[in-house]
DNA sequence: ACTATTGTACACAGACATTGTACAAATATC
DNA sequence: GATATTTGTACAATGTCTGTGTACAATAGT
């Protein structure tokens, strides 16, 4: 029986590192790949793996935890938990707009073609809702 | 006949003030709503419409110059000039499939339902690919 | 020629990201 | 049960990133 999914994170992105790891874990989370009850790695045992201090992945569990996903404990570790997403507002509809007309441009203008950018979102959207809402 | 068009940001959206300019100019360069030859606002007067400084906007012009977007010339302004773009990357490739599994994800846990989601895509796709590689 | 316009250079202030270090709460060991 | 270990947290320090104030350089207009 396999550890939870590993997370891998790229320094020299741009991207803060603590963002990727939660980018990262909210993606497994949102799948269903990390469920209710799964413990996720120490933030020190982390840190190590991914080569960066451990406080930078307490950050991201803490970015978690506000979020809903987990609970976090001294001594016991990080948890996952049941959680009820939030009805979705006008707000992040809007925020999910804007961004992703950003990166589709941006994806564009480095060259990808139209087709290979959808066959990249039906592959994503296929992982991210695996057996879920289809 | 109406001039270029219209920028707008969201301060307090998180994300740097020149990094979402150049994010909707970008956008607007791929979908050929500006195109070649089309004179962009000078750095002062698009900097009054969006209440920043106007060395913001320049840091954004030079963002878009060096990636072949724009010619710049002082005393001139900022004009699009024909620009080829380059051949995709796999770093772009991956680049482009984290940042955009991310997004979907925080859209997911933001409450937004898969069929919003992908409404959203078509919508922006349409709107980026107007007439070009359909 | 001279003035106005337009992008640029550079130093400064504040916010943010990451780290070093010490601490608090829970658990494991004996 | 006392004690050591494990685990997340708090907080200051440092370096980088963003945005701004100000002055300058190059082009255009008169």
């Amino acid at each position: 029986m396999p550890g939870p999914p590993v997370v891998r994170i790229d320094l020299g992105s741009g991207a803060p590192a603590y963002a990727q790891i939660v980018a990262q874990l909210r993606a497994l989370l949102v799948s269903g790949a990390l469920a209710a009850g799964t413990r996720l790695p120490t933030v020190r045992q982390l840190a190590v793996d991914l080569g960066v201090h451990h406080n930078t992945v307490a950050l991201a569990y803490r970015t978690l935890a506000e979020e809903g996903w987990l609970e976090l404990r001294r001594g016991r570790g990080a948890v996952v938990v049941e959680r009820q997403g939030p009805r979705a507002s006008s707000r992040a509809q809007e925020e999910f707009s804007r961004r992703l007309e950003g990166l589709l441009a941006k994806a564009a203008a480095d060259g990808l073609s139209p087709k290979a950018i959808v066959r990249e979102f039906e592959a994503l959207g296929r992982k991210l809702w695996k057996g879920k809402t289809p």
